[in-house]
DNA sequence: CGACGGGACGC
DNA sequence: CGACGGGACGC
């Protein structure tokens, strides 16, 4: 089963990644004698010593090849700067740079210890500790916010000490977080001049109630004049996906003080688009509305999008953007400082009357029953249904509606290109309702099989998926 | 039959 | 300074 020391000939990169050593050392050692010091740290699985072609005479250089890359970093850590042999210099250890690369510059160690991972947005720089202590010391913990809003990207960077306690913690960790060693900093890759991160963290993964969502198309807001999508004004836009009237937008934003307009949007033919305008007379109830009801679930289950609007004011002098964004962080820490939660308002009057009338927009002979709040993003996921659609797949947003109703759905994701997807669940019995209320049925004229979902096909890691 | 995404930091 | 070999599954 286990193949032979011999990897494969169409390699290029050195698998696990840094789990190769190279040696710098005294000519007159053996193969023997590195293997005798280097096995202590684990699975040797292959030792080459570079050798002139002519005499065979030994360069002073060797590779280690490690099962993984605790193990080569353990080695190196230990082992640089020791005398294999009596007289002979002491030896130099390096991550061995991958074979793809081409390049012969020395691995840093300092490029070996900090990890970059996909966490829930939830979590804080404390959590993060807490959670990636466990793999070594940690000198610091790093969260990606965005710089306007504060709010996580839901991606961090995690600085250990020494390389050994990255590899360890990549190699150890729940595999949710694809914990990877980190470019270097100072390389800007390259792709973030900032302006239109806030738009793409908004519409794409993350979160599933606003992807594929219309809204997201930012040229229909004056985002693509080059400005982008990180103005803050006045003006907010809100849009539903279910149907919900004037008064019930104007109720909910009105709730925060300063509203002085709000109109829902109609399309030539007069029909409710599901978007409204609001505007505040000032800036900082607009940054407290986007915050507080942007992902807010109106009706239960239904996530509002809400986003600023060009309101027309001139904002080009770097003076007045600097002002701006003064405002904006002053009302942030209001916001995570101040008593009110999300919470309070979920709770406060006027959010209480359910029966909010559908867009009829799902059409099934199935008896369906009331729309249910979706579980929170983050939720462990206990249960997937795989799900074939005849002829072609329903958009994301139907997909939701109809499979939220059975209770705990986390996330729809739809494979590109296939006419299948997944609905995830964190409870399993939810998931089997589900299924057994909508396979074989029709939505929308769309036939759909549901089935419980084979587990992902990845290689079996430390640790076990429980669904 | 019909099968598995997404990821980057104010020097 | 000190950087890249060896060998071959199974249709």
């Amino acid at each position: 089963m286990e193949d032979c020391s011999f990897r494969p000939s169409t390699d290029s990169l050195d698998d696990p990644p840094n789990s190769r050593l190279f040696l710098v050392i005294s000519k007159s050692i053996t193969e023997d004698v590195i293997r005798e010091n280097f096995s202590v740290f684990g699975e040797i699985q292959d030792i080459w010593m570079v050798k002139d072609k002519q005499t065979k005479e030994s360069k002073g250089v060797s590779f280690v090849k490690f099962a993984k890359s605790s193990q080569a970093c353990a080695a190196m850590e230990d082992m640089h700067g020791k005398c294999l042999a009596e007289g002979t210099k002491p030896i130099k250890v390096f991550m061995a740079q991958s074979r793809s690369s081409g390049s012969h510059r020395d691995v840093e160690d300092e490029e070996l210890t900090r990890i970059f991972v996909m966490i829930p947005k939830t979590f804080t720089e404390d959590d993060l500790k807490e959670t990636f202590k466990e793999y070594g010391d940690i000198e610091y913990c790093i969260i990606i916010k965005n710089k306007t809003t504060g709010e996580s990207k839901g991606l961090g960077y995690v600085r250990y000490h020494k390389p050994s306690q990255a590899a360890t913690a990549i190699e150890n960790c729940d595999k949710t977080f694809r914990a990877i060693i980190a470019e270097p900093r100072t390389k800007n890759s390259g792709a973030d001049n900032d302006y239109f991160s806030n738009a793409r963290a908004e519409h794409v993964a993350g979160d599933p109630g606003m992807s594929g969502y219309p809204f997201a198309d930012a040229s229909n807001y004056g985002m693509a004049d080059g400005r982008g999508s990180d103005i803050i004004t006045r003006c907010l836009m809100v849009s539903s996906r279910a149907s919900v009237t004037q008064e019930q937008v104007y109720g909910l934003f009105d709730l925060i003080p300063g509203m002085d307009y709000c109109e829902m949007q109609r399309d030539p033919y007069g029909f409710n688009k599901g978007q409204a305008m609001i505007r505040y007379n000032n800036l900082g109830s607009a940054v407290y509305a986007k915050e507080k009801l942007n992902g807010f679930e109106y009706p239960p289950g239904n996530r509002l999008v809400v986003a600023y609007i060009d309101d027309g004011e001139d904002r080009s002098s770097p003076v007045g953007k600097m002002a701006m964004q003064l405002v904006a962080a002053q009302m942030m820490s209001m916001v995570w400082n101040g008593p009110s939660g999300p919470q309070l308002m979920k709770t406060s009057a006027g959010f209480s009357a359910p029966s909010v009338p559908q867009m009829a927009r799902v059409q099934t002979d199935v008896a369906l029953p009331p729309l249910k709040k979706l579980a929170p993003s983050d939720s462990w996921v206990k249960e997937r249904l795989f799900v074939v659609f005849n002829p072609a797949p329903l958009p994301v947003d139907v997909l939701e509606d109809v499979f939220c109703r059975f209770g705990s759905l986390v996330e729809v994701y739809l494979v590109p290109g296939r006419n299948v997807g997944y609905m995830k669940y964190a409870e399993r019995k939810n998931a089997n309702d589900a299924m057994a209320a909508l396979h074989g049925k029709v939505v929308n004229g769309v036939k759909l099989k549901v089935m419980l979902a084979d587990p992902p096909k990845e290689e079996s890691h430390k640790r076990q998926r429980t669904y």
